[in-house]
RNA sequence: GGGAGCAUAGCUCAGCUGGGAGAGCAUCUGCCUUACAAGCAGAGGGUCAUAGGUUCGAGCCCUAUUGUUCCCACCA
């Protein structure tokens, strides 16, 4: 007996995954060795938020990431995986508020910035750690030593360091600008962080009288409580039916203010009224006429967006309802033309869902235009491929569009913008280090109070992480980094982000590839949201499944890019599998007494042997080469169906016979190469499986520490035996029949027949053979000869003809001839169908001409063996009939 | 208004550069065959959305159509 430990009876995954990844962690083997030279493969985490804990998103983000780091790993690459937290600006924040008024009924006001903020890092702390353990339990292998966190000292000091140098440049500039504001954060907001959705709404015409006429202007807005900023009614200057407005004066209803009609070619001719109320400060469009009319801004909203002075006796209320009470006085004083249902988008903010006011502020952006042009190149040339490609469209598409990035945000929990103002000669200091007195003049000065939009600090996780500004080894050998992987949905706050930042800064891009998946979706294809109530906690799946099975059940089933379905059968069936590999290992495991794993030499290997190595030489092939191209539902597919269908279903079973010959050198050749092949398996296995791979690893002869610092298999070329792999499918196929047959009938297996077979491939059907015809087909006795007539008296018997034997099998007293014969017409029904197709086929001059070669043969070949076949289905059926 | 994805067995989905369709689950039948009933052996079930086209040959390539999902866009 081997010195290797037991394997237990029940496959329970929470009995052994803390432990194993307790010892990877404690042996360094998720921190890369300094000295080794080999090419880098290195990956930074997409940095989850720090404001709450992992969700199925980020476990199938983590099991991607995880699968191509130990892949390379295991590949001999300088493997590193760089992990960390975001500090998720205003997510956290309001996170933070909503605990302080649920728990202590407070605002962050009440405690003032200061102490604010430390509610929020206890915060961080907490929940930090709590994702961390998360990320633990899935597997991840991680170099926690270099763990870091978008507001921890080095990447706050890289957040300044960008910051001067855009400063520097003029690609920061500060300025009022029309921007998404969200009254519930109340906060600036990027373009990016808007969600549209259509939304019933309304027209509301109203009728703005001209100043000296009996006449009026007819307006159709759906925001009416903007009209106490309107400066202007626009017209297109070559509309001919309001042609006659431009120059005069307009009055505002209720507010009674005048306002010209002004003419502008942003107004379409023919939609709606053709006349346009311009409100600069509360629209996009507005702001822009306005800028060219110089017309006046007028802001109406407070932060919160209640109505200010200029509403007059509105003021106080919430927009909506000023909007209402608004309507209400236009309507009884008779300005109200009429109300049409109308569907339009609203933005939203992505965070707090609340609808967006576009208004004029004094914001803080980063000018794209020239950032944009060299992160366009290097995806148009191909320097950072998407996979799948048609991501690269998308992300050029908004790159080519995308305008001024609005980076300050009105909040507390951030990178505080390195800005110092002085009040005394107004001059404003731009800094990366805090200063306390202004160098113009030398008074005190106080810092702006925005902090940065969180991506900003996002934009530069590549190198921020890996020790930028400074020039680190760590930057020097890992940047740039391998492969970014990450959902569809954060192209344009994140990759896109990170690509022109890092071009900007390190003058090279963040990484070589970019691998998109999509989201993870409830069993019913809806997203998992907290609302619905239908999200699943990975943690909860662990515990039940373990984590191999969830990381199998993540990994499997769909292709990259496409949206998945998480359901109770994927992960069952995912927990399935684990538990056939786990039983297939403790039968391989109870039948071994060598101490290593020698493969014989090839004349000793028996066909079955052969064959296995052959199919697992194969597989290695298909999963390394469909690994490179990301393909990793495909990848694992292929060893699921190897494991299942080949080794478990067909070459243990091949090899009980061996097995049980104790002290036989065949015995020693079965064990050798049993063990050889599972362990060649289970480390194709370990970058989707990594705990179950290990325990199992460990209980069988192996020559590494652990299965995480072995090397991948790779294709051998003397493990090729095509030759005796097909001789063997013979046999295997050949069996099968006399299976189905027996089932057909209903022989249980504990009734053995004798089987006879005819063949015409004698290396196929040795004496080896009938082991495994007695054992698998449920023989009595096995006989086998070349050539088809004659070798018994066969009418009694079923007749079964395979593509490369005939099998007869003498159950007589079981046959039900009607069946038996309808069997026949059958399968000859189906077999003249087939020639017939493959005559016509081949007798296509077409086809003969111009397909391949090789194609033409197989299919000859074919047709062929369909023919023999059809005629020993027409004997059986003679003999049947007489 | 632009752009993209998807449409294949009852359900969920694979199908890589074109050579006559696969898996898991579900259904039906039979098995406790000494690793595994979370299992074993079988069976049934598909005009690959529709219509054209290219090709000797199309689930795969091209065009159009229908349905569906999503992204982007400043039409008041």
């Amino acid at each position: 007996m081997n010195s290797y430990h037991e394997l237990p009876k029940v496959y329970s995954p929470s009995e052994f995954e803390d432990r194993i990844y307790k010892n990877w962690s404690e042996k360094g083997y998720f921190t890369p060795d300094p000295k080794n030279n080999a090419p880098h493969f290195s990956v930074v985490i997409p940095p989850p938020n720090v404001t709450g804990q992992l969700h199925m998103g980020h476990a199938l983000d983590e099991t991607l990431q995880d699968i191509l780091v130990r892949y390379k790993r295991m590949q001999g690459y300088n493997t590193l995986w760089v992990p960390g937290t975001d500090h998720a600006g205003i997510a956290t924040q309001i996170k933070v508020e909503e605990q302080l008024r649920v728990n202590e009924g407070i605002t962050r006001y009440d405690l003032g910035r200061e102490k604010f903020l430390e509610r929020v890092w206890d915060w961080k702390n907490q929940y930090g750690n709590r994702i961390i353990s998360q990320l633990k339990k899935l597997g991840a292998s991680c170099d926690w030593s270099r763990e870091r966190f978008t507001m921890d000292e080095g990447c706050s000091k890289a957040v300044r360091e960008v910051f001067v140098n855009l400063y520097d440049k003029g690609l920061i500039y500060r300025g009022n600008r029309i921007i998404n504001w969200c009254p519930h954060c109340i906060t600036a907001l990027s373009d990016a962080e808007v969600e549209y959705s259509e939304q019933e709404g309304y027209f509301w015409h109203i009728k703005y009288p001209i100043k000296g006429e009996n006449g009026f202007v007819e307006v159709a807005t759906t925001r009416p409580e903007t009209m106490f900023g309107d400066t202007a009614v626009a017209v297109n200057p070559d509309d001919e039916s309001t042609k006659h407005l431009i120059g005069k004066t307009l009055i505002l209803p209720i507010v009674g203010r005048e306002i010209p009609v002004v003419a502008d070619d942003y107004v379409e001719i023919g939609f709606g009224t053709g006349c346009v109320k311009i409100t600069p400060a509360h629209d996009p469009n507005d702001f822009l006429v306005g800028q060219r009319h110089n017309l006046e801004q007028i802001k109406v909203m407070n932060d919160d967006a209640t109505m200010n002075a200029y509403a007059g006796k509105y003021e106080g209320m919430d927009r909506y309802e000023c909007r209402k009470a608004l309507v209400a006085d236009l309507e009884s004083e008779g300005y109200l033309i009429k109300t049409v249902p109308h569907a339009h988008n609203v933005g939203s903010c992505y965070r707090c869902k609340t609808t967006v006011e576009p208004l004029t502020s004094n914001q803080w952006f980063v000018k794209m235009e020239p950032l944009a042009k060299p992160a366009l190149e290097v995806v148009r040339d191909g320097r950072v491929k998407f996979e799948p490609e048609r991501f690269s469209k998308i992300y050029v598409n908004w790159m080519e569009n995308v305008h001024d990035w609005c980076i300050s945000r009105q909040l507390w929990w951030g990178h505080r913008i390195p800005a110092f103002y002085c009040d005394s000669c107004g001059e404003m200091t731009v800094s990366k280090t805090d200063i306390c007195t202004c160098p113009k003049c030398g008074a005190s000065v106080r810092q702006e109070n925005d902090v940065l939009d969180t991506w900003f600090s996002s934009a530069l996780w590549p190198f921020s992480t890996l020790g930028w500004p400074e020039q680190t080894e760590d930057l020097k050998k890992y940047y740039p980094t391998s492969v970014l992987v990450t959902g569809y949905d954060i192209i344009f706050f994140w990759v896109a982000r990170m690509i022109f930042s890092g071009l900007e800064h390190m003058d090279k891009e963040p990484f070589g590839t970019v691998f998109i998946h999509g989201l993870v979706r409830d069993a019913q294809g809806r997203k998992m949201s907290k609302s619905l109530g239908n999200g699943i906690d990975p943690l909860e799946i662990i515990d039940k499944y373990g984590a191999d099975a969830l990381r199998y059940a993540l990994a499997t089933g769909n292709s990259p890019g496409n949206d998945m379905r998480f359901s109770d059968e994927k992960i069952e069936a995912a927990r399935n599998f684990a538990n056939k590999l786990w039983n297939a290992s403790r039968f391989v495991r109870m039948n071994l007494t060598i101490d290593k794993i020698r493969l014989p030499s090839s004349d000793a290997l028996a066909q079955e042997d052969k064959w296995i190595l052959n199919e697992f030489n194969k597989l290695v092939s298909n999963v390394t080469s469909s690994l490179d191209k990301f393909e990793v539902g495909v990848a694992l597919a292929s060893i699921y169906d190897f494991t299942w269908d080949i080794f478990c279903d067909w070459y243990i079973e091949l090899c009980k016979a061996r097995l049980t010959e104790k002290d036989t050198p065949e015995n020693v050749t079965a064990q050798n190469v049993l063990a050889y092949v599972l362990v060649g398996t289970l480390k194709l296995l370990h970058p989707f499986m990594p705990f179950i791979t290990e325990e199992i690893y460990q209980s069988l002869p192996h020559t590494d520490e652990s299965i995480m610092i072995s090397s991948y298999p790779e294709y051998t070329g003397s493990l090729c035996f095509e030759a005796d792999s097909e001789a063997m499918m013979r046999t295997i196929s050949a069996i099968k029949a006399i299976r189905a047959r027996r089932n057909e009938m209903n022989v249980v297996p504990s009734r053995k027949a004798k089987v006879y077979i005819a063949t015409k491939h004698a290396d196929s059907f040795n004496e080896r053979s009938a082991v495994f015809f007695k054992r698998l087909a449920s023989a009595s006795e096995v006989e086998v000869a070349e050539g088809f007539d004659g070798i018994i008296d066969a009418d009694s018997a079923i007749q079964i003809i395979t593509d490369s034997a005939t099998v007869f099998l003498p159950l007589a007293d079981l046959v039900d001839t009607e069946k038996e014969r309808a069997r026949l017409e059958g399968e000859q029904k189906k077999l003249l169908g087939e020639i017939e197709r493959l005559e016509k086929k081949l007798s296509n001059e077409g086809f003969v001409a111009k397909a391949p070669a090789a194609v033409v043969d197989t299919e000859r070949a074919k047709l062929a063996k369909y023919r023999e076949n059809l005629s020993g289905v027409l004997t059986a059926l003679e003999k049947l009939n007489k």
